[in-house]
DNA sequence: AAGTTGCTTGACCGGCCGGTCAAGTGGGCG
DNA sequence: CGCCCACTTGACCGGCCGGTCAAGCAACTT
């Protein structure tokens, strides 16, 4: 938070190996926690406890409980962007590059379950909110711009590019939670029936 | 709420026409600063004081916070089922009683903010996350009644119904907060909006 | 050896939390 | 009129909260 041009890291002290070993550690263990019992249910002295550290460390690696959740959450949406953006590759075809997209994007949903729990909440809380409007937008925009190629060159039918970045959105997230946490499915087969459903919708061929 | 099949109701107090009108104030004051700061956020002193009476008072009409919150949950829930289905009426055509439920929800969500915030934080805390999947479970068997009636009558293609309503509800969940919120649109511009999507997602004719 | 600095400890702080309760108050009804 | 009881009050409780800090320890550098 000190140096003006990195907006993700608090990174404002010097840390031996050790140190960035125990600051990983107190990130994992709060993530676990915060996921299981909710953000505000989750105390500081729990946490510290639950590393085996006295509370003090907690604040030698951050200035507060609420500022390390944001560097959990803004990392988790930069790793998301990483590997959708990843999976997609240097592809021309924007049909071929909004499906890799979306079945990124599940996928990674699927395999971190405790970060989509974070998110969930972070959206309800107005502390954290600008936040997730933050990196939602860069994730819609990314995809906008796809289904904005794709209307271009006359491969889908023209409508909004964000609404339908939106809708994608909505439904990766949903069917998420009902297949991954309830009805305990495989990750491809969510993905698939996610591409399916947002290509198509209910009445599409 | 006192019929002895409302499972959601204990030991209730017999109360005077003032009463009701007490316990109204509270949870239409509780409602509103639950989805405006959140609910851990807002103790209880707070919303007897907003009210303008003493703590005791809360706890004459409600068992704990907890309680409160619930019930404001199961009453939205039951608001939004039955104005779906009096918007639906007694239709023939499957087709227009899913466009006719999925325009009343997505009205119902935009005319309904504050509900809808506290819904969203409902699903993330444990403690309430299961009377949000006993509520979410009804609207849902709801829609896949009639979409599998439209499966069954050749009106759609086959696919799981279940998956088709949880996405409807996925695309009505975000982009209701995205057009209501965020930009403000008007609920009927969002409610075609969110039909159109559903129908023939992103590819559809 | 002495100094520097990263790291750790845990008692302590003021404040607020959800919830309780003994003591009223006042409106309707016999 | 007098009583009952729905309703109201607000001080009070034990406990936990996020956060502080003086002090000690450990691993390098000089």
């Amino acid at each position: 938070m000190k140096t003006p041009t990195d907006a993700s890291q608090g990174s404002e002290r010097r840390l031996t190996a050790r140190g960035r070993e125990r600051r990983e550690q107190l990130i994992a263990y709060a993530t676990l926690r915060f996921a299981r019992d909710g953000f505000h249910p989750t105390s500081v002295s729990e946490i510290v406890d639950g590393v085996g550290v006295g509370k003090g460390v907690f604040y030698w690696y951050f200035a507060s409980k609420d500022e390390l959740f944001i560097e959990i959450l803004r990392a988790a949406q930069q790793d998301l962007r990483r590997t959708q953006l990843k999976a997609i590759g240097p592809t021309d075809d924007p049909l071929e590059a909004i499906e890799a997209g979306i079945r990124a994007g599940a996928l990674w949903m699927a395999e971190h379950p405790d970060l989509r729990r974070l998110f969930e909440f972070a959206r309800t809380d107005e502390t954290f909110a600008k936040v997730m409007r933050s990196g939602q937008r860069q994730l819609v925009a990314q995809a906008a711009q796809r289904l904005s190629t794709a209307v271009e060159h006359g491969l889908i039918p023209p409508r909004d590019p964000e609404a339908l970045a939106h809708a994608i959105l909505g439904i990766t997230n949903q069917l998420t939670m009902v297949y991954i946490d309830s009805a305990q499915r495989r990750p491809e087969e969510l993905a698939d029936l996610v591409v399916s459903i947002c290509r198509n919708g209910y009445a599409g061929s």
